[in-house]
DNA sequence: AGCACGCCGACT
DNA sequence: GTCGGCGTGCTC
């Protein structure tokens, strides 16, 4: 019998897999066995030893024979991967234009694909002995109130493709809804099953995204003690490599049930998944920003599909794209109106008019005096401006010089503990000059205010108070960060500042005061996302204070943000803490301007050292290919233009039906590849930040 | 992307 | 004389 031709990706930006011949039979058996499409192979490629997939077999190959090798080696010890999972990886590539190979390995743990062969024995021994099983007993299961049970119930007895948005505020109890839909889902499938050995080979799993698993370790927690027994894996970045393979492992062998994990969980391999749950399917962090720009909600609403499943996607503030598939009927909408939280009441949310009381120190009067009244009753405040280091610029009053980036299209940062300026785009870094660099003047003025700065300010103002800074410059070295919100926990702190950092996750029981500062950017940003990001970053900050019932004789938590727009309707929308009318008039304003998402987008971006290289480079790409029903805008700079002395420009592609721009931007990267400029490139299909 | 080959500039 | 810059060409 003739030996097929294997059909192999390999992690390389070519387009294409490649033909190989079976390894040949080693000397005493009588037969190789033949790879199967998911097994993962050893080879030599060009002058290399790689590793590959196997995708598929033919009898034939285009490759004339004599050019065809034979692969060196088969992975047999790991099982190949499923069929629907190579039918996920295919259609990420063919989505996001991107080769199969560079989706279908960098997925897989660093381990898997070295040449030195590591016994999968060991790993896969080894987990049972570790904490992925909690042996610990079972604690109290809280009761559900109607419409949690409702939901719970909805989403456990769900046949076939069923996409749920379960939508409700903060302190509505989404977590409880998903961990009890869980355990039905994780019961019923082990009754169910008329074989009781296929149920024991077969268990159900459950994949649960979550936006940065460090922010939530609550919830980690909370599985592993709600599940005790049950096999909890958790994928995410922070992992060591030795643990990402044993998590790996454990999905890809069924003995994982539940697991929980960032966006790149979401390619995982999970062959008996029976139920998705996406925490916060709004949150940006599920978009991939570099590489393969996948997103991980829409990656797992095909994935629910593909596999027949219900997937529930959970949010007090959804995508606008979730909102209006729930609006349309095709998403499920499950609304949690009830507070879960015995007297739990929603934060009072109020402004203050900046025009009329105007701050010093970034506080205006009426802040002050909030933050004073929770010093003396010994409760907590929760300052949050989303701008890091201690002002965003400096500047020369004598002449207007001011500390803009040499490399970048940005300012230095004032980063006045270092005695430094920054750049936070190419990290460059220069000590503060002592006089102006063209003038000469001494007297070198910071302008705006970061949260150094206003750290400075409030420990003049409220000297006896225990003030905490929270961001990223704080919180640099490994375990700080979990350290300073330990701290927060305990009581040991009156005031936090916090950048974005602080907004997601915790639940700051003593917490009765969150000032918002410096709202105001975003309500006039050329990114038509800006207000839909907005509403939800307040709400969740807002979300930080009055979770829990209201203190005992205390007044409600109160939410004070600093603005000059008081008329603005998105904060009338926060304050009436209503989203429904919000998004919907959002949704409204985006169907008549022709935004996503009544149109799809694809970006196409090029640097170059030089910009007009770029731009020219996207006038060719723009007029390569006949392009019927498809939008191209002109090429622009990006409004970053310059980032570590490279300029970068894009070119926006728009149509109004998905398929047709598939097909459309299937031609057009084989063209641009036909180019063979020597300009780098990337297409981004669905981008988010334009 | 790697990794080769290849053809020109400043060094032990 | 060689070490090394990065242009361009190939990988079943």
């Amino acid at each position: 019998m003739k030996q097929p031709i294997l059909q192999v990706v390999l992690d390389t930006p070519l387009d294409s897999s490649f033909d190989y011949l079976s390894p040949s039979p080693a000397g005493d058996e009588t037969a190789a066995a033949i790879p199967q499409a998911g097994q993962l192979v050893q080879l030599s490629f060009g002058r290399r030893e790689v590793i590959g997939m196997v995708i598929g077999s033919s009898e034939h190959s285009d490759v004339p024979v004599d050019k065809l090798k034979e692969i060196q080696a088969v992975r047999d010890q790991l099982k190949p991967l499923a069929p629907e999972w190579l039918a996920l990886c295919r259609f990420a590539a063919n989505y996001y234009q991107r080769p199969l190979g560079e989706v279908v390995l960098p997925g897989l743990p660093k381990n898997l694909r070295t040449l030195t062969t590591v016994s999968l024995d060991r790993a896969l021994k080894k987990l049972s002995k570790t904490d992925e099983t909690h042996d610990a007993t079972p604690i109290d299961v809280p009761a559900l109130n109607a419409s949690q049970q409702q939901a719970a119930d909805a989403i456990a007895g769900a046949n076939g493709f069923a996409p749920i948005l379960l939508y409700g505020v903060t302190g509505s109890g989404k977590t409880e809804v998903y961990l009890q839909a869980a355990a039905q889902v994780l019961a019923s499938d082990t009754e169910n099953i008329e074989s009781a050995s296929e149920a024991a080979e077969n268990p159900a799993q459950i994949l649960i995204l979550v936006p940065e698993i460090n922010l939530t370790p609550q919830l980690e927690g909370n599985i592993r003690a709600r599940f005790p027994g049950v096999m909890v894996a958790t994928l995410h970045s922070g992992l060591a490599e030795g643990e990402r393979l044993r998590h790996w492992l454990a999905a890809h062998s069924g003995q994982a049930r539940i697991i929980l994990g960032t966006r790149l969980a979401v390619l995982a391999s999970l062959p008996h998944l029976k139920l998705i749950i996406i925490d916060e399917e709004h949150d940006p962090s599920y978009k991939q920003q570099e590489g393969l720009r996948y997103s991980a909600r829409d990656l797992a609403v095909w994935r629910a599909h593909q596999l027949k499943i219900p997937i529930v996607l959970g949010s007090a503030t959804p995508s606008l794209e979730t909102w209006h598939h729930a609006q349309s009927g095709r998403y499920r909408k499950l609304e949690l109106r009830e507070r879960a939280v015995k007297n739990a009441v929603l934060p009072a949310v109020r402004l203050i008019d900046m025009e009329r009381d105007k701050p010093t120190e970034g506080l205006t009067s009426t802040l002050v005096a909030a933050l004073k009244q929770r010093l003396q009753r010994g409760e907590q405040s929760l300052l949050f401006l989303n701008r890091r280091g201690y002002a965003p610029v400096i500047a020369c009053d004598a002449c207007g010089w001011v500390s803009n980036c040499t490399r970048c299209t940005s300012f230095m940062v004032l980063h006045k503990p270092e005695h430094r300026l920054r750049c936070h785009h190419c990290s460059l870094e220069l000590r503060i000059p002592k006089s102006c660099p063209t003038c000469g003047n001494v007297d070198l003025q910071p302008l705006g205010r970061g949260t150094q700065r206003l750290e400075e300010g409030l420990k003049k103002m409220f000297p006896e108070a225990r003030v905490l800074r929270i961001d990223a410059d704080s919180t640099r070295r490994k375990g700080s960060a979990q350290a300073a919100f330990d701290s927060v926990h305990r009581g040991d702190v009156d005031i936090l500042i916090g950048t974005q950092m602080v907004a997601k996750g915790h639940d700051f029981q003593k917490l009765t005061l969150v000032g918002i500062l410096n709202p105001d950017t975003a309500l006039f940003s050329h990114d038509y996302r800006a207000s839909e990001r907005l509403f939800a970053q307040l709400m969740q900050v807002a979300g930080r204070a009055g979770r829990t019932a209201q203190k005992e004789g205390g007044s409600p938590s109160e939410v004070l943000i600093q603005t000059r727009y008081p008329q603005h309707p998105l904060y009338a929308a926060v304050i009436a803490h209503d989203y429904d009318h919000f998004a919907t008039s959002l949704l409204e304003e985006r169907q008549q301007a022709h935004l996503p998402p009544y149109i799809f987008q694809a970006l196409l971006r090029a640097e170059a050292r030089e910009l007009e290289t770029a731009i020219e480079f996207l006038q060719q790409a723009a007029t390569c290919l006949a392009h019927d029903g498809i939008i191209i805008h002109d090429p622009i700079p990006m409004t970053m233009t310059r980032v570590a002395n490279v300029d970068r420009a894009q070119l926006l592609i728009e149509c109004p039906s998905r398929p047709a721009l598939q097909a459309f931007l299937t031609e057009w990267v084989a063209a641009l590849r036909a180019m063979k400029s020597r300009v780098k490139w990337s297409l981004e299909v669905d981008p988010v930040d334009i």
